[in-house]
DNA sequence: CGTGGCGTTGAGGTCTTTCAACGAGAGTGG
DNA sequence: CCACTCTCGTTGAAAGACCTCAACGCCACG
């Protein structure tokens, strides 16, 4: 298959199935697909194999057939779209403990690349759909998460269609703020757990281009409306890749709605 | 399912519940969920009733308790969301045979409302949720069709983030001939089957208003670029209500990609 | 035959894009 | 350690695609 790429170069952990060594995986699979319940933990594990990818490379590209599905353990990865011109749409940006390639179209719907270096769990597609039959508790999973998924491209409809420039990076900024959050809170339990006063900065790995072909726009209207944000006191910038939400009901008042 | 139609004068069938009054339901439920197979349908059709509404009524609106699915058996739907100051979105247009209303959140993630007098068939939501327990396959049908509808948000996404206005009206108009086709495919076996010959008569039900708020513009926008379409030869504007497409290839082109 | 809704067309305005220049930071090599 | 270069982000000025405002025509309806 294809499963394109990997450089590789990996440390320690390069694959698991079950066994002990992949504390990472086991970990993620257990918050991904807890409702299989623990004892059948390992079966799940079995069909997984580990894999890694730098920040750059692509897990798999659009129109490739679709034989693997993913859980992303670590990292970041953005989902995106190509026009044959070269114009692009990132659809999405994944992070630890979502699931990505259900297709049941021809391929892969769209490319996923990662952002900064990633570790997923990758199953094959037939064996996925196995233990789909098997746990079906599992497939109440993923019928959940893809509806939530629908959900948010729904909610992203709405911002490219019909949102400014100005809402759509506040929307882009809460969301982003609200689901740190809920890592941070799901992670807690296992984690660092760094303590409660996390406060509300917000990490912003992907590049302005990245952000811009999220929402709909070009990296110099991104670049100006951060910097408007920052001006009117609602976000701090304290560097290029991170975000300080100083204000949030105005940052909310701008995102509109 | 389908069968575009619409104006369609519907006869009878107010109410069903599994009772042979209701062939449309049967029918249609029936081509919904075939993977539950004939000899369950009864049970299926046991647990709906049929549901009508007019032009312009609601099903239910967005935020609202989600207390039911539905599958559209009669009719158009169009789905949109809102912003607080009356800005809108349509995230889509529902034909025979679609199913709506899964929603995993607090409430209905948007408003349904009939473009033309339709007729669903209502599934209490619990009750729905116990057939997915009793009937895996419709479960995985239902999967299956969530799984498509992320798809078609992604590819929604990629033209309103990124296409033309251009674009956008050719890639709307390809898309509605062909589920039109498959509609009238799908129907070809039960239904009227006017014949081969139904050439790439496209039928516009909704009004320019629906349209720019799902393709993300104006009116003036949408009415300015089907009137450029029709000049360059590509459509023609038979009615109102109704495009022909004249040349698929060439709008294929103008859809981009 | 007046009225209101809807679609079309025109003219001017604006938000975002395009084009361009500049600056900061990372990696490389002398 | 310091140029050099390349990438990435920021900022400015001009251009453009689409929007806003407005008028008009068509058709259904009472």
């Amino acid at each position: 298959m294809a499963v394109v790429a990997m450089a590789e170069a990996a440390p320690a952990v390069a694959r698991c199935g079950g066994r002990p060594g992949c504390e990472t995986c086991e970990v993620r699979i257990l918050a991904a697909c807890r409702a299989v319940g623990a004892e059948n933990l390992a079966r799940l594990a079995a069909a997984a194999t580990c894999r890694r990818a730098e920040a750059g490379r692509a897990l798999f590209e659009e129109g490739e057939p679709a034989e693997a599905v993913y859980t992303l353990t670590e990292g970041m990865l953005k989902l995106y779209k190509l026009l044959s011109d070269g114009r692009r749409q990132v659809v999405g940006f994944l992070l630890p403990g979502d699931f990505l390639g259900l297709a049941f179209g021809r391929g892969y719907a769209y490319t996923a690349e990662a952002v900064t270096p990633v570790v997923a769990c990758r199953f094959a597609r037939t064996r996925f759909m196995g233990l789909l039959e098997e746990f079906p508790a599992l497939e109440k999973e993923v019928l959940t998460r893809t509806s939530t998924d629908l959900a948010a491209a729904q909610d992203q409809m709405l911002l490219l269609g019909r949102k400014t420039a100005r809402e759509r990076l506040a929307s882009f900024l809460l969301r982003l703020a609200a689901r740190e959050r809920r890592a941070a809170a799901a992670a807690g339990c296992g984690a660092a757990a760094a303590g409660a006063g996390v406060a509300d900065v917000v990490g912003l790995p992907m590049g302005r281009a990245d952000i811009a072909d999220h929402l709909g726009l070009t990296i110099e209207t991104v670049s100006r409306t951060l910097t408007s944000l920052r001006k009117e006191g609602l976000i701090e910038l304290p560097a290029v890749h991170e975000v300080v939400v100083r204000n949030p009901a105005g940052l909310a008042r701008a995102a509109g709605r």
